[in-house]
RNA sequence: GGGCCUGUAGCUCAGCUGGUUAGAGCGCCACGCUUACACCGUGGAUGUCGGGGGUUCGAGUCCCUCCGGGCCCACCA
């Protein structure tokens, strides 16, 4: 499949099917009034089915399509995270992924045009394991492409299956399977965020695995090797031996790991003056005996002062080694002087390096103690020990030479239980070994100050949100102690682009790589021949090999700017969309994603990769943990959207603010759900009014209480609108959805009467009726706008009632022509005269009355801030009250009435009419 | 050990630069089928703002300290 197919690569871009599918300012010339005309109201409104509904429309109108001849000013581009196919997505995605469309429909409103592409990541171990068990095969590198090739069987789900049963298969075919098997789930992974709402262009997607995106991760490693920004070393370092694979810094995670101290004797050398007095040293790797190179203790240590520059022999293995200071030995650990072995832990690649110690590796890749006698350890007895740990794992040979310590007399007491922590490869379930091997790395600041501050200073240049979110960056690069190893000894994966010689000897030559041209990007050096050479010099003296390590997953997801915006391959969209604006993502990939794509950015294009970086939160259990992948199953997306609508999940997710863990809260997303049948439900209200022309003229608007409304609402645009542009959805929404229920309970109701043009008697509608009429339909016009980026289902079915194109290309409200209408008019009008209404409601309510009872008379004393108000709305309050006779209003006194409750207002007596009673069918 | 976030009504959360008597929704109680909505409406009850100190005329808000939750880094002798 390619990545991108269609209408993107093809300039001119799709021409929009409907007028509006392109933002407008919402500026318009005096005189020249919105009429829009009232069609097609339900009569029962609904939520259900309006997402397979607008997600065709959509699809079919182009409405998020990418107009690719906008500038880079006019384009607001996001480097979306490409989810994990072969995994599944859960509630956690759908929470975040929310996040971002709720930025992107924002910023299409303003005007801008939005670059928000989708990408599927099927390069890794998932789907690496996926394919294994899906088609019973494995990758082997070093087989040839097979033209045609069918694997074994299909469809082997669930159950993982023996390697020695998987067939082996070419790297190439390898990933033609991947990619095979990843349509389906891409499949299913964009249904979803169709029916969520995602308003990606779907012309845009991409997969890490594909042959652009590799060439991207070829080409910028390339890049980067020419600068002499990659380099290969051969060095210890970190090792997963269930995966026999290199592991990076970023991957490491310390876990919990149950050991045992053993206190070891160590025996002073003959010429020694400590000769004849044990050293004891504590060590939680007895196994690691046979390696010990030196003791270490600190050079302040008083205790071990007599034995610095003496050297002592190891117990069992008799092996002579010094006893030396450094300062990295702390004094009060374990025994305050350490075996250094090669190698137990970092601590001892230091002290190796920095000491110059000898190198006695007895680890293998494999994890088990390697298979042949090493050369320095010399007595027979020694020897034969050594033999009977050959090719035992860390975990036996621990207990074997711990039992070979107790019976030679060299264990002090008994091993004690301790809890320690031991680095893991996030995805693996064994402690990582130490071994030495050639891997290359990218600079990445880990050992180079200056560019440890230059990616300090991109860190600096990107805003986060939350702020507070930059601390791990920052955290993170000060904290570097390596550069970024990216290879990785796996079979699938992005090659590592290159080519050795080898020498006639026979050796390869490591230092003198053999690069691909650009232009021969992808390629397999598995498969694929070095120009100049044929295929059967392969592996021969004078002939080739090819590098067998594959790329580093986040080698390729740190390019995802550049996969998705074309660079060199598309320059003119590259430039029209890089610097990315937005990089949504999780905060537990800050130090791997967001890090390693600051890199590439910066070494390549000497620049950010975006300006801001909206960081989500975890989804929370009901029991406050972390809702995993695995749990997360439980409720499957899909499953929520259909049972809540889309909507519904979307306003829950929208209320949790960036940056903060948001508990799943089924609740939160039926309150969504009222409010999406609210809007459709006032909204039919709101337009049923008239004979269906709403002139949006805001010159129309006369009466009090309606200015205020607007009054009200203009502030809500200001605020909404600052909200969202600092990234603050949560508040935006808030600040709406509180206005929006003020509109439904009080002001509608209080204008209710006056709109249907109770006490008009002629076909001439008054002026007053009509005020209400356009504040309505001013109102209605602005609200939509305001939830379309939460609740984009609900408000395009009302916009498609009366106005035309799609609601979320229409503009963005501004206050402007509300506070035209508005006038210098107080929103608290509205607030008092909705007190008023309701110190009415409460006399019914207490009389367990129908709101429908009539009140004969009543008298209000209202605090005198709010007096004015009354009486200016007092036509609308008699109305929502259903007041039949006088309405007299007083001053309260002070210290009358509760602020908190009907602002004050008291009832100070009243009569009600007779209730009224009726059946409606 | 270092750092970040967090602790407000039974629950989920607001509370911006310190300023009347601390808010919302859900849930709860009572009432009401009112020509937008019973997937509804109306009214009501509910808080030692984690504890303790301090600054201030005034602290949920600022400072110190302790306690509880979550997370990141460091810690593998």
């Amino acid at each position: 499949m390619s990545t991108f197919s269609s209408a993107a690569d093809a300039a001119p871009a799709p021409t929009p099917a409907t007028p509006t599918t392109s933002a407008t300012p919402d500026v318009r010339p005096a005189g020249d009034v919105v009429r829009a005309t009232v069609r097609e109201v339900p009569d029962k409104v609904s939520t259900d089915g309006l997402e397979a509904k607008y997600d065709a429309a959509w699809t079919a109108q182009g409405t998020y399509a990418f107009d690719r001849t906008r500038t880079r000013e006019q384009v607001y581009s996001i480097d979306t995270p490409p989810p994990t196919v072969s995994g599944s997505l859960h509630v956690g995605h759908v929470f975040s992924y929310t996040h971002t469309d709720v930025v992107a429909r924002f910023q299409r409103m303003r005007g801008k045009e939005v670059f928000y592409p989708m990408g599927w990541d099927d390069n890794g171990l998932p789907t690496e394991r996926r394919v294994q068990n899906y088609y019973g095969v494995r990758c082997d590198p070093t087989l040839p492409y097979v033209e045609g090739y069918e694997p074994p069987h299909e469809g082997g789900e669930g159950k993982s299956i023996k390697s020695a049963d998987q067939q082996p298969i070419s790297r190439r075919n390898f990933i033609e399977l991947c990619e095979r098997l990843t349509v389906e789930d891409e499949r299913t992974f964009e249904e979803l965020w169709r029916r969520l709402g995602l308003s990606v262009d779907w012309n845009h997607h991409y997969q890490t695995i594909s042959a652009d995106a590799r060439t991207v991760a070829q080409k910028a490693f390339l890049r980067n090797l020419a600068r002499g920004e990659a380099y290969q070393a051969e060095a210890p370092g970190l090792w997963d031996v269930t995966f026999q694979t290199a592991v990076a810094q970023a991957e490491l995670e310390a876990r919990d790991y149950p050991g045992h101290f053993h206190r070891v004797a160590f025996h002073p050398t003959s010429d020694s003056p400590a000769a004849g007095t044990p050293v004891i040293i504590e060590t939680t790797r007895p196994e690691l005996l046979a390696a010990c190179v030196a003791l270490i203790a600190h050079p302040d240590d008083e205790r071990y002062q007599h034995l610095f520059g003496t050297t002592v022999r190891s117990p069992l293995f008799d092996v002579e080694v010094p006893v030396v200071a450094h300062p990295a030995a702390q004094a009060d650990k374990g025994a305050g002087i350490a075996m250094c072995c090669t190698f137990g832990d970092l601590t001892d690649v230091q002290w190796w390096r920095e000491l110059r110690l000898p190198t006695r590796s007895i680890i293998s890749r494999d994890g088990r103690i390697t298979r042949e006698t090493p050369a320095w350890i010399e007595t027979e007895p020694a020897r034969a020990l050594f033999a009977e740990l050959e090719g035992k794992t860390t975990f036996s040979a621990r207990t074997a030479v711990v039992d070979a310590l107790r019976a030679s007399g060299d264990l002090d007491g008994e091993p004690v239980a301790t809890q320690r922590k031991a680095n893991f490869f996030e995805k693996g379930d064994k402690p990582l070994e130490i071994v030495t091997s050639r891997q290359w790395y990218i600079r990445n600041g880990g050992r180079d100050a200056d560019l440890n501050a230059a990616l300090l200073a991109r860190g600096a240049e990107v805003a986060f949100h939350p702020d507070f979110m930059r601390v791990r960056y920052d955290n993170w690069v000060g904290g570097l102690n390596g550069d970024w190893l990216v290879s990785r000894q796996r079979f699938f994966g992005v090659s590592i682009p290159l080519w050795y010689p080898v020498l006639d000897s026979g050796e390869v030559d490591h230092d003198h790589p053999i690069v691909p041209d650009e232009s021969a990007l992808p390629v397999d050096p598995s498969s694929d021949v070095p120009a100049g050479f044929t295929e059967d010099q392969r592996g021969v003296p004078g002939g080739f090999v090819g590098e067998a390590d594959v790329m580093d997953t986040w080698a390729t997801s740190s390019l995802t700017p550049q996969i998705a915006g074309g660079w060199e391959r598309d320059e003119d969209l590259f430039a029209r969309v890089f610097p990315m604006d937005l990089r949504p993502q999780g905060q537990d990939i800050i130090r791997t994603w967001l890090f390693s794509t600051a890199v590439r950015s910066h070494l390549e294009h000497d620049s950010v990769p975006w300006r801001n970086a909206a960081i989500s939160g975890w989804i929370l259990d009901p029991d406050r943990k972390k809702m995993s992948k695995s749990k997360g199953n439980v409720v499957t997306p899909m499953g929520l959207l259909e049972e809540h609508g889309s909507d519904a999940v979307r306003y829950w997710a929208a209320s949790a603010r960036l940056g903060t863990d948001a508990a799943f809260e089924v609740g939160q997303m039926k309150i969504g759900r009222r409010l999406a049948i609210k809007i459709l439900n006032a909204s039919k209200f709101a337009l049923a009014f008239g004979d269906g022309e709403i002139v949006l003229d805001p010159a129309l608007v006369t009466e009090p209480l309606d200015r205020a409304m607007l009054a009200g609402l203009a502030d809500v645009v200001d605020r909404a609108t600052e909200a969202l542009e600092a990234y603050d959805h949560t508040r935006a929404l808030e600040t709406t959805e509180t206005f929006f229920w003020t509109f439904c309970d009080d002001y509608l109701e209080l204008v209710k009467d006056r709109a249907y043009g109770a006490g008009a008697d002629s076909d001439e509608v008054d002026a007053a009726t009509r005020s209400a009429r356009v504040a309505l339909g001013l109102a209605l016009d602005v609200l939509l706008r305001l939830f379309a980026p939460v609740v984009p289902f609900a408000t395009e079915e009302v916009w498609s009632w009366w106005r035309e194109g799609s609601i979320h290309r229409a503009p963005w409200p501004t206050s402007g022509p509300l506070r035209e209408a508005a006038g210098d008019a107080d929103p608290g009008v509205l607030a008092v005269a909705g007190h008023a209404l309701a110190a009415l409601r409460k006399i019914k309510s207490e009389a367990k009355v129908s709101m429908r009872t009539p009140i004969l008379s009543v008298e209000l004393a209202v605090p005198a801030a709010g007096v004015a108000g009354v009486e200016a709305s007092a036509v609308d309050v008699r109305n929502g009250g259903r007041v039949e006779g006088p309405l007299t209003v007083v001053e309260a006194a002070a210290g009358q009435g509760d602020p908190a409750v009907q602002g004050g207002i008291v009832v100070v007596a009243s009569e009600l009419g007779e209730p009224v009673v009726r059946n409606r069918g």
